[in-house]
DNA sequence: ATGCGGTTTGACAGCGCTGTCAGGCACTGC
DNA sequence: GCAGTGCCTGACAGCGCTGTCAAACCGCAT
């Protein structure tokens, strides 16, 4: 049989309450009491029944991490954060794939709540920017963090300073003499081309150099939309020495291209991805790319929403730290 | 206030236990009476509680899959299946990665049982093949299904005829006139490493060709492995005509490793993987390989794991169809 | 010694559901 | 007409824990 908590309570000689204080960290246990019931439960290697604590107070312990990404290196790092987080409390994390674009999005996570009830959310992008979605936790009063949003104000969650990595990318090109540098935008709905289309063009602005709307090109992330955007960029008369794409998959295709136009890369052009992707490592020449520390991000968010369920009031949005990562792809301009 | 399933019962005019019987589906409820009580469920769109529901019946209604495998989208996909699995009959499912090789393997398990009581486990390769998981899990009586195990007795789950599937993959290479055809070797520590080996020797028996231990490599599934053990086989006096890679990572260092040596895919020599990840439509050429219906497989290994929760005894390793998926690399013989 | 405010502890009910078991009902065969 | 046999339904307790509230206790001032 099981070892419950009356079990423990009769091993430490106190009453039922006081184990159950002692096992949610209240405050008001006197020291040697909460050490006396921790020896017990130690001794008698017990473990709470979720359930009944469940069911008891109203709470499942249970976080809900959402998502609608393709991406499944990104996801798996995020969720894997995610989950040490909730281990870390002794939470439970639930993953949910979801399709923003369908039209009953919003009642499927409403069918999650009332199944499951998620005591919260851990959101990836593109479903941060849902706003429907988060007016609609916020009403009946769902907690969220989420992972690089593009709303910073009152979200709590972690993000990296996506222009600052943009810029630090385009900077590296410009310290290796490149001038004419074009960008691949990423797909439109997310927030992420925006910010590094920003970044882009805030490092050319810093180097006083022009923006020149022909080296910018419109891509959605896939490696085809890569190819498509740099065959253009390569027919171009004047063409650029150095291609800063979007996301490592964007960046694969434009290798890809460049060797269709006999242009060897890095020695004709150079060319940079983001997000630190297996493909980066997996192409050759080898990519230079943004590291974005995904599995920490995950783990920061998620501890930020359990922080906001234990009501502290110090949750906030994390800044975490990127790494410019220099391979092979870039080299000085010839 | 929340629908109970006491008020259900009020509605309805029976009492709880009847309302309890018709929600568990359970037999023994006169049909008129169980419609008038789906009705009353319906029009109050009650929802029961999963954790009283838990705390009563001693069931958790939840089912862990776990993993062990650098493959990220390999093992969404399989999640994405055995979370439609759980949805279809109302139970969770939790995600849990592992390091099969640490040495607090089955502990980590059993404390994860401890502490969530999962109803039964999903296991995905490598972890199918672990002696002392499957021994613990028995002895505990924990139910479990696995996806693509190599041992087949007394397991349920889903599985493809991989040998099968490698013997077409390379009959298709040797219905383009190929002769010389090379191997390289998955991981050592999977199953299908072996199976997709074995295809490989039959293909060529049934061919009447000899088996040549120069053309098979040892890879462990990695891109780089793929890239060593092509150099190896290109820098051969005799070197293949066709490769046959034991998944798409290692086939992309073979046709990397190619170029390298000078030699045009598919026109001097053609390469085939094993898996169809996203990566065999990001490279160049496109890689042909076999598509695995992964999805499908995990949801019906939970399907059936489900079922033998359930005590039906219909449970069984059921076999999925793979698919050739010919597409760029690989042509007739020069 | 007594009272006071604050801290620590315990008694008890009940969270929402299901297992057990007994009872009611309908139909059968004699 | 009555016991016998299944089928269907309900009463009740209780799963293991926590919320509420009251009681006990402590240290200190009076």
């Amino acid at each position: 049989m099981r070892v419950r908590l009356e079990d423990v309570a009769k091993a430490a000689g106190v009453s039922p309450k006081t184990v159950s204080r002692v096992l949610n960290n209240e405050e008001n246990v006197r020291e040697p009491t909460r050490e006396k019931v921790l020896a017990a439960m130690a001794a008698m290697d017990y473990r709470p029944h979720l359930s009944a604590r469940s069911l008891a107070s109203n709470r499942s312990y249970l976080v809900a991490a959402l998502y609608d990404n393709p991406s499944s290196n990104y996801l798996t790092e995020i969720q894997t954060g995610v989950l040490d987080a909730c281990d870390e409390h002794h939470y439970s994390m639930m993953v949910r794939p979801l399709l923003v674009e369908a039209p009953d999005f919003v009642q499927r996570v409403d069918a999650l709540i009332a199944h499951h009830r998620p005591d919260g959310f851990v959101l990836t992008p593109p479903i941060t920017e849902h706003p429907v979605l988060l007016a609609h936790l916020r009403e009946r009063g769902v907690p969220f963090a989420s992972v690089s949003p593009v709303q910073h104000a009152s979200a709590i969650g972690a993000f990296i300073d996506e222009p600052r990595a943009a810029r630090e990318m385009v900077g590296h090109l410009l310290s290796l003499g490149h001038r004419r540098i074009a960008h691949v935008i990423g797909h439109p709905a997310h927030g992420a081309s925006g910010w590094r289309l920003a970044g882009y063009r805030e490092a050319l602005a810093a180097a006083g150099l022009p923006y020149d709307p022909a080296l910018v090109m419109e891509g959605d992330f896939s490696f085809g939309s890569g190819v498509a955007a740099a065959r253009a960029l390569f027919s171009l008369a004047d063409r650029p020495t150095a291609v800063f794409a979007a996301n490592d998959d964007m960046a694969a295709g434009v290798i890809w291209a460049a060797g269709e136009h006999g242009l060897a890369v890095p020695r004709d052009v150079s060319v940079c991805g983001f997000d630190d992707t297996p493909i980066s490592r997996q192409i050759w020449p080898t990519l230079t790319t943004i590291r974005q520390p995904s599995r920490e991000m995950g783990r920061i968010a998620a501890l930020q929403l359990l922080a906001s369920l234990r009501g502290r009031g110090e949750e906030q949005m994390v800044q975490l730290p990127f790494a410019l990562q220099v391979r092979e792809s870039t080299a000085p301009v010839a």
